[in-house]
DNA sequence: TTGAAAGCGCTAACAG
DNA sequence: CTGTTAGCGCTTTCAA
């Protein structure tokens, strides 16, 4: 193996070109006070080298970098990707390319402090702003603009994009209600999380506004995973009296939930109506009724929110509520038995 | 505007533990000959002023990275998801971080040229190697390692993950011949693309081994997405004798068949079978008949490769080859007419 | 065990 | 129009 091959510099192209370094920034940077001549020539030897410019020398100089950060844990998840779709979406429309940072894995990176690491990461040196995806935090060291999706926290000291997690769940709670159901079992989503938390106030609160008594055996724990789902579900289902419907707080652990209730022999909805929420890809081919957040249009807004703030112009609020809207499909029906 | 907030560099923490700039750096490092005293005051100054170091200006200087590079045109194509959920499980199982780089749009970063500058950008710089999905160039000036996953080029001159594109096609129409299907519509993938090529050619060879005539009016082009397969679908569906299964290049336009065929008021299979091929999440949940090019997996084994090559481990070969899998699901039957 | 100083590759005054 | 020069924040010899 060629030992460390060092790589064309800007000092490489003067040279070779007969110039000094400053003239070649000057054509790198598409400054106007060059002779045409000398311009084609620099031209030329960039390309015959192959130079491209160091992204990490020149971002340490100038402070114009024309990329976004974006702060994932793991962007494999359907949830992270949903939203990853509506940021693309915005950055292809922008002038800004899109660095985005993953240690792959939530365990890797849970830790808030982790997060500022991965932040200050970014920002500090690479890229203009940064989206931070569920962000744990609740304050941010940064010198550039940061907008979270869906923070965890509840009162976070930095602008995001929120879905209306409360009334989604109360949304789904009245729709299963007025089908006639009475008897509803909940999965719980992870409880660090605020918006698992809301989801569940609103699961508990529609209840008691309908006069149903709150049954705790039918609200069982829950990690927003598929398997999560999945055994929650067998759980539920195995209750001396198993809810007519389950309501779980994502769309991943509903799809454990029809995993389940497969195994159980149980007909959806018939015998047992299942509603999710965040309206992930999966949900829509599935049938599932759910809530959907407008995951990808909360990641467009944000990337609209930081733009605004790098150039330093208005936001219209520091949280903006993305509101969430009832897809009823095919896994939801009336209650079979009272 | 707030005039330029500095954020807290080396120099500060120096300055305010008292101690140089190079002994931060060292318990910044995790160098040994520090004392224990004196590296507890910094670690505490450290988490204070909340100070990260700057990843541009460290990248610059030591050669060590533990950062992954990937370049992909689109994070919000179905396509390049399956491949992302598989380097990010790899990555997720590593020590190493994940940065990707995207444009958001094919359209912005099309041409070859194009893509030397990512690599560059990130391999000159910030990541110890990169993966690049989808790459039409045949050559990277580049001098970290880099891998290519599903390259448009037909032999190109750096490693790269592959599936068996041609055979997978020969499969597929095996099947359907074998069904009894004797007329068959394809549908073309981006004509530029090797792999697009090779599916036409297994669709065309699989035909003529079969005896059966190629029919060009069966043919028509397409471009990778839905409205194109939908489009397509329905000109083909328009022809004086329509086929009895369509074959699309890929499954986003096999999609679009279906919305054809729906438009049409015809059933799938009975009326009209449609294939697809790469196996993307909507299909399974569609019952798509398709190609399983284990996109995930490829992008597993991409990783494998590249982190073989930063350690300068030998690998297997210069092209791994990922074998395709035929995945029959509901969109597929006999032909009802002969 | 620590500090001083030399750059890494680049941009941005400032001169000419 | 072009070159010289001073750093950006950091790591890394080399001395002390």
């Amino acid at each position: 193996m060629p030992p460390k091959k060092r790589s064309v510099t800007i000092q490489d192209v003067a040279k070779a070109s007969g110039v000094s370094v400053s003239t070649v920034s000057r054509v790198l940077n598409g400054k106007v006070d060059v002779a045409d001549e000398t311009q084609a020539r620099i031209v030329g030897v960039i390309a015959k080298l192959g130079y491209t410019s160091n992204l990490a020398a020149r971002s340490m100089r100038s402070h114009k970098k024309n990329l976004i950060g974006l702060v994932v844990p793991d962007i494999g998840f359907p949830y992270s990707i949903e939203i990853m779709k509506g940021i693309n979406q915005a950055i292809a429309e922008s002038t800004y390319d899109l660095l985005v940072y993953t240690t792959g894995d939530v365990q890797k990176s849970e830790a808030a402090s982790h997060e500022q690491h991965y932040v200050s990461l970014l920002n500090n040196s690479l890229t203009d702003g940064v989206i931070i995806v569920a962000s744990a935090a609740s304050d941010f060291i940064t010198n550039a603009p940061i907008v979270a999706v869906d923070p965890h926290a509840l009162k976070p000291n930095y602008p995001s994009v929120q879905g209306t997690n409360y009334h989604g769940a109360l949304d789904i709670m009245d729709y299963l209600l007025g089908l006639g159901h009475r008897h509803i079992g909940f999965i719980c989503g992870r409880p660090e999380i605020n918006s698992a938390g809301r989801r569940l106030q609103g699961y508990r609160d529609a209840l008691t506004r309908a006069g149903v008594e709150v049954d705790e055996s039918l609200i069982v724990p829950g990690d927003f995973t598929t398997p999560g789902g999945r055994e929650r579900g067998l759980q539920l289902l195995s209750l001396a009296n198993p809810p007519t419907a389950i309501f779980a707080a994502n769309d991943q652990s509903a799809i454990g939930v029809f995993q389940a209730a497969e195994e159980r022999g149980l007909r959806v909805p018939q015998d047992l109506s299942i509603v999710g929420f965040d309206n992930i890809t999966e949900a829509k081919y599935l049938g599932l009724t759910t809530i959907d957040q407008r995951l990808a249009e909360m990641g467009y807004v944000a990337v609209q929110m930081l733009l605004k703030l790098i150039k330093n112009e208005p936001i219209d609020a520091l949280v903006h509520k993305m509101p969430t809207q009832l897809l009823v499909r095919s896994s939801c029906g009336a209650p079979s038995r009272p």
